[in-house]
DNA sequence: CAATCATTCAACAGAATTATTGAATGATGG
DNA sequence: CCATCATTCAATAATTCTGTTGAATGATTG
């Protein structure tokens, strides 16, 4: 029995960490985290909590590993303890994607009617990137652009994208990006842009996934 | 704000999965599960539940999209749902590996000291059995191993292991394995073997991962 | 060195989860 | 068509989790 109990307690850890991402909002924390590090008060304000409550789910996400801080002046600045916890909510989505009904209905119903177009893979934006044949457009909040966008990215939030058309050539093709691939940003700016006349595309995925895939990222810390 | 809803549900539903695997024993069952499917009295025994709580937990999991089964005769058998849930839980134990200080000191503090010896790789080890130069040795309990097994193993579950070694031919090299890489048996089994005087080595993983690989398979349902 | 202020802590009530018990279900297999 | 029996359901108590409130901390910054 002795090699029992020290398997039982690798279960219980690891269902420690399954349980910390096992609540609506420390997921969505973890989401922004992916983006860049973020104050604990940035967060609240995100996702609706309380500094307070926000805290303690910070706190327990960094007790059990998946975040780590650092100081920033008066600031706590939390991230994702290692990239092995944005494959770890990949495969969530995954499993998401594939087996839950409930996840199902809200990705078809929700997502998927919004561009029928195939996205701009990582690969071919960094080509014509560095073609110049492309206008990369970022729709995220200005902070969020500040932390860190792709190479000679452009920044119009989306609320601001109708008043600030003009900005944008119209000759060029337009490929939008955002925080991710349940992001909707950026689906929303692709139809927004159709509407009005441009070539707008949607990169796959988003910046966090670029970043991840080792490609070219201006700004930042 | 009404962006914010289904994005909402979203995080929510990924979470209600990140829940279901947020428990030690259904972590268990669910490792038990990559092996092939089970029924529930069985799982029960192996974890350690009783029938009803078992079955409260294989529901839960069923529910959530994790499981699904079938019913054979009298009993009804659960499998995971997808092999993206087992994906899930390899990520979950690679943070584990990287992040939980808690996992940390099990993995290295029981895991590590048993086997200095690297392991033997899937494709060695598929190419060894086809030249017949090993014996390879399952050291699963007896179900599991009629369950599905590697072609030529022999079946000598650990508790057996010490007054069953004339069964071993002492010239040729042993690989064993069991049930994947945080299964005790092959460790301790190749840690007896050794004492012994047998050229015993370890798979890496174990049966799931050999399975997943699509590599040769002999027995099961 | 003292004021500031972002963050954390502590204590609480309400909600959710877990394991147990014993009974109910319902498909099998004769 | 009925007895069997693996599984599920229902109800309960114990435990754990969540979010709120308001106070405490403690590093920064002038």
């Amino acid at each position: 029995m002795s090699s029992r109990n020290p398997k039982r307690a690798l279960f219980a850890g690891l269902a420690e960490i399954a349980k910390a991402l096992g609540h609506g909002h420390r997921l969505e924390i973890v989401e922004v985290l992916a983006q860049g590090e973020r104050s604990v008060e940035a967060l609240a304000e995100h996702v609706g909590l309380s500094v307070a409550n926000a805290s303690q789910h910070l706190r327990l996400m960094r007790r059990i590993g998946l975040l780590v801080s650092r100081r920033d002046g008066k600031r706590i600045l939390y991230r994702p303890s290692d990239p092995s916890v944005l494959d770890l909510t990949a495969a969530l989505r995954r499993v998401g994607e594939r087996n839950a009904a409930e996840v199902r209905a809200v990705i078809g119903g929700y997502f998927r009617q919004r561009d029928a177009l195939e996205p701009v893979s990582r690969r071919e934006l960094a080509r014509r990137i560095k073609d110049g044949l492309v206008t990369v457009l970022d729709v995220r909040p200005t902070d969020e652009f500040a932390a860190g966008h792709l190479p000679r990215a452009i920044n119009i939030p989306l609320r601001q994208l109708t008043r600030r058309l003009r900005e944008i050539p119209k000759s060029r093709a337009i490929v939008a990006y955002c925080r991710g691939p349940y992001c909707v940003l950026a689906y929303e700016a692709v139809a927004l842009l159709r509407r009005r006349g441009f070539k707008a595309r949607r990169l796959e995925d988003g910046f966090p996934e670029w970043r991840a895939a080792c490609l070219p990222v201006e700004g930042g810390g």
